[in-house]
RNA sequence: GCCGAUGUGGCGGAAUAGGCAGACGCGGCGGUCUCAAAAACCGUUGGAUAACUUCCAUGCCGGUUCGACUCCGGCCAUCGGCACCA
């Protein structure tokens, strides 16, 4: 008699041996082809949660079906552990973040075995290790070698109860992407990488991203923000100095009614100064200041506005425009100085209604009188271009090019291009992060730490009270230092990186995660690189993705690899919700997985949260759902069990008969192969693939009800359910498959094959439509010709009932799969004719 | 406002190339076993109808087609991203 499903006991036991065995381990294979199947690394928060369960859950799947394909698979894991929470945990509970985090780490380590996931921990990544960090602070020098990380003062984010700065990514509607304060803006000297250098091939290169989500292509394309169009400079009159402006309709440039600089302008001022306007304009300018912060960034706010006294030309026709301040230019876009076309831009067009400024059409459409200049709204549509001289009877479009060559000729202006994506700040005035490996000389000034002095040590024992400044600041063993180029007294650099700088390279690191020299061996990488398949949530569809196609872009161009982009094939797995919203403290409706593996096991955690829904979209927890799981674990445990006896003494002797019933089961057999191949290789359904393995275990108990046993059959049937069943509850399927009387492990078993001969059946049903509703089956041979398959459904009884009184118009064959005969009641088509 | 996605039983979801709507699972109902219960197993389960039957059903309205959850046009709702980007 075997035993009860114990899934402790079989979980524990192949732990164990997996560890012993270090069963997960790969090198580099020049044999086999390779995969790299990445999970995105967790912040070392504690305790896994449902989110990092299902992301696993799904890594390990592919993980586990590529490597029986015969797959050379890396799959590794780590920690994305510098950052905000350990500092604050640290604040509340006095305990180092160092020790907090590798205390987290452990914990979280142990979590991740018990869910079976199979990892090559020899690989394991810890972005607040100095053996990791280093590299981080390396590629931060080769960054500043090729002047792509600079510092520079700059109106910033900064989050008040962060008490630090934020980069514009983690800036989201206002408020700080952490902790959701309002951030202000500050005006600070900071460290930033140039990502912008970068921005059009970041935008190009999505086209080579064909295995990416087209949302996530759309997102980085919006925030990269591309938009062509000219620059041009206008002469200030009585002033002597010139403004230039960005405008992406050179096209209604002879539409031009005034101009609007961004009230941060540093010729605002100055423009006004010892003028009549002078008060009104500093006013303005005190008002903006007092809401912008909180304000400009919450909502539709009003335009506003005011006049300068001041007066540019035109170049384009020497008219005189006057020169506005307005709340609605921006001073980080373009050149933070508009031509206004209030004809043709709706804000334009709001503003010039508020204060009276003339409106002029210059791009007539069709349908458009010339005349009528009294628009309700801008015309943002296509035409022929009027009041603009020369240009005039040209399609905008054209006009477009035409006055950029016109600009380029008369040396006014020229072609130009403007991104919406920024540099990307990454000082942070925090403690728990990577230090910036620079050094401030009185003599020198800033000047690189040299490559042989990394990694800059983080000092381990210090205060971490946030009060705006970088605790390091009060380090002096720290930040005391001697010049490297002179020797003279010097003082490091306090602030530390953003944590994303961390993680935008830590997939590379895992290919050689050892090297002492370098961040990764080329050759390691060569092999390895890019991810074939990448996994996380959807959150990081701008922040980590984007720095992390940067970092490889900057790292092909230092010929440190042959990749130009990090991730071939991307796919954004769905939230867990329960009571349907996202599992949280607050909300109280957290599950946590240690109770569901302890209850039930991984194997039917992981079977459940697969099954539940297709892993891009959302999951809803279900208590019921997860016992429906673990049921189907004990069915599939016993029908083994069951049969294992049997199969061991009678498998050989008892002949390979062939009954309708065992027909029927090799079928199944073959067509549930090919169903879950399709299903886990081609679009990711696990929730599918797995209910077809449910169905085959249904038709194997089925099978089993039948007086005669075809034993080779079963035991065929019963390897393959366990090969097909192991991406997914790898544990009891390992126990199944030695009680199959198997001596090595399921997870070098080559994935089953299906034969396409086995699917061809010789009889197949039918479908009968009339008018295209189903009304009757038939089986017929698949040998049936077209004719045969009509007369044979015109001969139904049930059919002719139904076509009495009615005339056969037309009737549509499917092969395989249905027959359609179209009818019309009798008297209707004698009518018709 | 712009961009994108989604909408199917009581619930999670399936229908992969326009061809049987509701696979598989959950829940419900009925049964077997039991002194009883739990577990397990078997049957049943979109709605309406007494019904073999028939009719109605994939957010709403229309269209294309022999045939539409699937394609087209127009709405509605929900979710996500961006939001004065010149």
């Amino acid at each position: 008699m075997f035993q009860k499903y114990d899934h402790r006991k079989i979980e524990s036991k192949w732990q164990s041996f997996w560890e012993e065995n270090v069963f997960y381990k790969v090198f580099e294979d020049e044999k086999k082809p390779k995969y790299y199947a990445l999970e995105m690394f967790p912040y070392p928060s504690g305790n896994l949660h449902m989110g990092h369960v299902r992301n696993y859950a799904i890594g390990d799947v592919i993980a586990r079906y590529k490597t029986m394909q015969g797959y050379n698979v890396l799959h590794p894991m780590g920690w994305d552990a510098f950052g905000l929470p350990a500092e604050n945990a640290a604040i509340k509970n006095n305990v180092p973040p160092a020790q907090w985090t590798y205390s987290n780490i452990d914990n979280m380590r142990g979590q991740m075995k018990s869910l079976g996931i199979g990892y090559d921990w020899g690989r394991e990544v810890t972005s607040c290790r100095p053996d990791y960090y280093k590299f981080t602070q390396w590629i931060f020098l080769k960054l500043y070698e090729q002047q792509l990380a600079y510092k520079k003062a700059a109106a910033v984010n900064w989050c008040p109860a962060c008490q630090t700065v934020l980069a514009n990514e983690q800036v989201v509607e206002g408020h700080c992407e952490r902790c959701e304060s309002p951030v202000e803006k500050r005006h600070l000297e900071q460290w930033f990488f140039k990502i912008t250098d970068y921005a059009q091939r970041l935008l190009d290169d999505l086209d080579l991203l064909t295995g990416w989500p087209d949302k996530v292509k759309v997102m980085q394309k919006n925030w990269i923000g591309r938009s062509e169009g000219c620059e041009f400079s206008l002469e200030i009159e009585d002033f002597g100095e010139k403004i230039t402006v960005f405008t992406t309709r050179p096209d209604t440039v002879f539409g031009v009614t005034y101009m609007v600089l961004a009230p941060e302008h540093p010729l605002a001022e100055r423009l006004v100064s010892g003028t009549p306007y002078e008060n009104g304009v500093s006013s303005f300018l005190e008002n903006i200041k007092s809401i912008s912060a909180i304000t400009r960034t919450s909502g539709d706010i009003a335009k506003e506005g005011v006049f300068t006294g001041r007066y540019a030309i035109n170049p384009m026709n020497g008219e005189r425009i006057p020169i506005w301040l307005a709340n609605y230019v921006l001073m980080d876009y373009g050149t933070g100085a508009i031509m206004a076309v209030p004809a043709h831009d709706q804000r334009d067009f709001e503003f010039a209604g508020k204060y009276n400024i003339p409106v002029r059409v210059v791009i007539k459409g069709e349908d458009f009188p010339e005349e009528d200049v009294r628009l309700t709204e801008a015309y943002l549509g296509d035409g022929q271009m009027v009041n603009s001289g020369l240009f005039d009877g040209c399609t905008a479009e054209e006009g477009k090019k035409k006055i950029i060559a016109y600009m380029e000729n008369n040396q006014i202006g020229r072609g130009s291009v403007n991104f919406r994506l920024r540099d990307w700040l990454i000082s942070r005035q925090r403690y728990w992060g990577a230090p910036i490996p620079i050094i401030y000389c009185p003599v020198c000034g800033a000047v690189p730490v040299p490559e042989s002095d990394l990694p800059v040590l983080l000092p381990e024992d210090v205060e971490f009270k946030p009060n705006g400044k970088s605790p390091l600041n009060y380090v002096a063993d720290f930040y005391k230092c001697a010049c490297p180029v002179c020797g003279q007294e010097a003082r490091r650099e306090t602030d530390t990186m953003d944590t994303f700088v961390c993680s935008s390279w830590y997939f590379e690191r895992y290919c050689s995660p050892h090297t002492a020299d370098v961040p990764f061996s080329k050759k390691a990488a060569d092999y390895w690189m890019p991810v074939d398949q990448y996994i996380g949530g959807v959150e990081h569809a701008i922040l980590h993705l984007m720095y992390a196609r940067f970092f490889t872009k900057f790292l092909y161009d230092q010929h440190m690899l042959s990749c130009q982009e990090p991730f071939s094939n991307l796919l954004t797995q769905g939230m867990v919700l329960k009571d349907g919203s996202k599992m949280s403290k607050s909300k109280g409706n957290v599950v946590s997985p240690e109770e569901i593996i302890t209850a039930y096991g991984a194997d039917t955690a992981r079977l459940f949260i697969l099954f539940a829904s297709p892993p891009e979209k959302d999951l809803e927890w279900s208590d019921q759902g997860v016992e429906g799981a673990f049921r189907f674990l004990n069915r599939v445990w016993r029908l083994v069990g069951e049969y294992a006896e049997l199969i061991q003494d009678g498998g050989q002797s008892s002949g390979g008969f062939e009954d309708n019933e065992s027909g029927a089961l090799r079928y199944k057999m073959h067509a549930v192969i090919k169903k879950v191949t399709e299903d886990v290789q081609e679009r990711f359904n696990f929730n599918t693939a797995i209910s077809s393995i449910m169905e085959f275990c249904n038709a194997l108990n089925g099978y089993r009800e039948h007086e005669r046993h075809n034993l080779p059959l079963i035991k065929e049937a019963l390897n393959n359910l366990v090969l097909l069943l192991s991406p997914f509850s790898p544990h009891i399927c390992e126990e199944m498959w030695r009680l199959l009387g198997h001596e090595d492990s399921v997870h070098q078993q080559a994935w089953p094959v299906f034969d396409p001969e086995a699917l061809i059946q010789d009889q197949v049903e039918i479908v009968i439509q009339i008018s295209g509703k189903v009304r009757d089956h038939i089986t017929v041979s698949s040998q049936a010709d077209e004719k045969e398959i009509e007369n044979l459904a015109l001969a139904r009884p049930k059919i002719k009932e139904i076509l009495r009184n009615k005339n056969v118009v037309k009737v549509v064959i499917v092969p395989k799969k249905l027959v359609n005969i179209v009818a019309k009641q009798a008297e209707e088509s004698e009518k018709s004719i």
